[in-house]
DNA sequence: TACGATGTGATGCACTTGCATCGGAACGGG
DNA sequence: CCCGTTCCGATGCAAGTGCATCACATCGTA
């Protein structure tokens, strides 16, 4: 067998280059020749990990949702001890990804959705992930509430968070009044239910 | 004097087909030879009534904008009798867009928001939209509750609305769903804040 | 060591993009 | 009537796009 290449990983790397060309200049300004420059690999390369240039998106948009996905999975993993509540709290702070480092993910994010709205394979992934969360939302609150509607407010909750992200980015809110915004709603989430 | 033409109108066309190629192919698909073939005028046209795309997309972000930002005045008008809480409820439902003839707006609406991320013009205009929405829910629950902080209330269900928009969009809820959770956030709020 | 299967990356190609240019049509004042 | 100002639309152009191609390293195998 000749010479062998861990393709997975250079599709991640690639996928990573994908991300930071996305969130400078949005999704238009990603281009192959870019892409392979920022990963540090010839063209060629890129084209043979993703025969296509869709390809390679829909992966990158994979890639930057399994990471998001993941980081929330180890927040609520690093503070089990807590009550239902504020493992709700942490995950949709981190959802919002409101903060500044995070800034670059939410763009890229945000490109992704809006070019999802307009192309079916982006847009399936971005649902699985979106199913996820909303799974995710729905446990958490059926726990630590009463409510009879868990995934009605779960639904609300992560359409909140991700409108709140949205006007941080475009620079209509601050993110210190989304994140206001976002604990006024789950404090009244707690009165409302288990009180 | 030579020919005149009316400008302003022809802008407006001009903006009428860049929103009919965002709708179906994002922004990225609106080039300026397929705009003018949109609205049935030359490429000239075009670049004499807008020295280039950007300021194009400006203009179409505004004219969209605006066209929202005036059916939500009109539903408003439509029924003036009513309290303010059924306004709030009127002039969110027409915001969200969730009604399928207003589904291209809403994906417009998506495509320029998520360059707008990365486009300070765009989200310039965009911010102004925002506020001016802001100020009305503002002043619609101060006047239909007694909460203390309708500021907030305001961006949360601002934000909301946005989120839910989104989620339809990208096929992640029914346009019912989204519906149920806006009017169930709504009868929170009232309950809330002036029972 | 010689071979051949793989992965590589420079280059080519057809195409599209945004923008600049320019001859001429259209129209109103002299 | 005619001329000058204003607008139009076709064309040109350089840059950049995604994708295909192909000679060449690179490595395990025989």
């Amino acid at each position: 067998m000749p010479k062998q290449v861990d393709h997975e990983s250079r599709r991640r790397q690639i996928a990573e280059a994908v991300c930071l060309l996305a969130d400078e200049h949005g999704l238009e300004g990603v281009t192959l020749r870019d892409v392979a420059a920022r990963a540090d690999v010839s063209m060629g390369a890129v084209q043979r990990c993703f025969r296509t240039k869709e390809e390679m998106l829909v992966f990158a948009l994979g890639h930057i949702g399994a990471r998001i996905s993941a980081r929330v999975a180890a927040r609520l993993a690093e503070s089990p001890a807590q009550s239902a509540r504020t493992a709700l709290g942490h995950a949709t702070t981190e959802i919002s990804l409101l903060r500044p480092e995070h800034r670059a993910e939410a763009r890229v994010w945000l490109a992704f959705v809006a070019q999802a709205a307009v192309s079916p394979a982006l847009a399936e992934i971005l649902r699985g992930n979106y199913t996820g969360l909303h799974g995710l939302f729905t446990r958490l609150i059926a726990e630590a509430t009463a409510t009879p509607d868990a995934e009605r407010e779960a639904r609300t909750l992560l359409a909140l968070t991700d409108g709140l992200t949205t006007h941080v980015l475009v620079g209509h809110l601050a993110p210190e009044a989304a994140l206001d915004a976002l604990d006024s709603h789950l404090a009244r989430l707690w009165g409302d239910m288990a009180a």
